[in-house]
DNA sequence: TAAATTGTTTAGGTTAGCCTAAATCAAATT
DNA sequence: AATTTGATTTAGGCTAACCTAAACAATTTA
């Protein structure tokens, strides 16, 4: 059965997956805020939809049928962001809550209409990546702040923090998707990232920096 | 605690409310399409919550804060249907399926935006009230085509079909909410009603008939 | 290599919301 | 007034999704 429970599942291993390679129980469990043991219910129960592959004691791997359910889900999340963002004007701090709880409950109608309207997008407000109907995805930046080099002039092209304060505080520094940005210098010993945005300068922790990717700015 | 279920229930309770006069368990489980004794079993626990009372065996009644929730689903309801005609295009027989989903997972930041966008609307495509914020309800409209005189000219203000296919069969007709339609004559031993809609004639039977609601036309 | 630590699963329990079958109540009929 | 009928509730059960405490497995440390 396709429960609200099963999709968040799905999701959140699809992206546990994409970021660290492997999906354990503990890291489920915390980044859903579940217990350890309700995960282990859980996956045996998706085991047996033949969603995931789960070997005891060794984490779990998606099927090519929980791909697929993963990245509708995800594809509905990030749509829902852009669309909460560009036609009703939420704040970017603001749509990851809103689409978190409507992801579940639009229909396909709903989800093509609004691809439709907003030009059938790659990114969200975020700069992460929407998945395609056919479950591709765009490819992807990869470069993050840190490793630009001093002086660069780079693009930021995506934000990947994950809650609104830190999304807020970023917001209120001018840094987002779209926007330039020259790295000064990085400070030695795990030190903070300086940069300028147009002619302020901040210097942003390293941990805030690695969440943010950069292009680096082609010539002409 | 407010849950999906809760609210369904609430809501309906209202609208059989308003309906009916008086609200009963079979008819709570016919248009639920919920069991009786499960219909039962959710009236006690409402009214622990105080959300209603219920006198055994005969029937429940709602309390102020029952009532105030039961307003606020039906406002997210009517608010989305509009929305959703308006802003994504959807037809009319297909606005009720999708906002009857989305109306419990909207924040009030989502109501409010498309409140606005809207222009604070008072009806949704079916001419039906949508409750202000306050729980106050737009003055409602009661004569019922069949109650029109022969050869009289009408606007349709509300049209209470509740299922997709009835709704795009009236379409079909070009009857719908602001539409001005004649009234020929309503053929006798309540048969079906005669009328014109600009040039093309309609012959509507009277079940269908009492759902469509009009206001006399206004002297010039 | 044994012990300790950390990660994972098993065992057993809870709540919400539904179900069917059986019992009970209230109203209508005879 | 007794009986029948229909509405409603009680009794007992089920599933999904969570929980805590305890047991067990794997990995790291001494």
């Amino acid at each position: 059965m396709r429960t609200e429970a099963v999709e968040d599942y799905l999701k959140t291993i699809y992206l546990v997956e994409t970021e660290r390679g492997e999906v354990t129980t503990v890291e489920l469990a915390a980044r859903m805020e579940i217990s350890a043991p309700s995960v282990t219910g859980m996956m045996k129960k998706l085991a047996e939809l033949k969603l995931v592959k789960h070997e005891p004691y060794h984490g779990v791997v998606l099927t090519a049928a929980g791909r697929k359910i993963a990245l509708e889900v995800i594809r509905h999340h990030r749509l829902l962001e852009l669309y909460l963002a560009e036609a009703l004007g939420y704040s970017w701090d603001k749509v990851h809550a809103e689409a978190e709880k409507l992801e579940h409950h639009i229909s396909e109608e709903f989800e093509d209409k609004i691809a439709a309207l907003l030009g059938n997008p790659v990114t969200d407000p975020h700069g992460d990546p929407i998945p395609a109907k056919d479950g591709t995805i765009p490819p992807q930046n990869t470069v993050r702040l840190p490793d630009a080099k001093d002086g660069e002039s780079v693009l930021v092209t995506r934000v990947t923090a994950q809650n609104a304060e830190q999304l807020t505080y970023l917001g209120s520094l001018g840094i987002r998707p779209e926007v330039s940005i020259t790295v000064v210098n990085k400070a030695p010993f795990d030190g903070p990232v300086h940069l300028r945005v147009g002619t302020a300068n901040h210097h942003v922790g390293l941990n805030l920096a690695r969440q943010i990717f950069i292009r680096r700015k082609t010539k002409r």
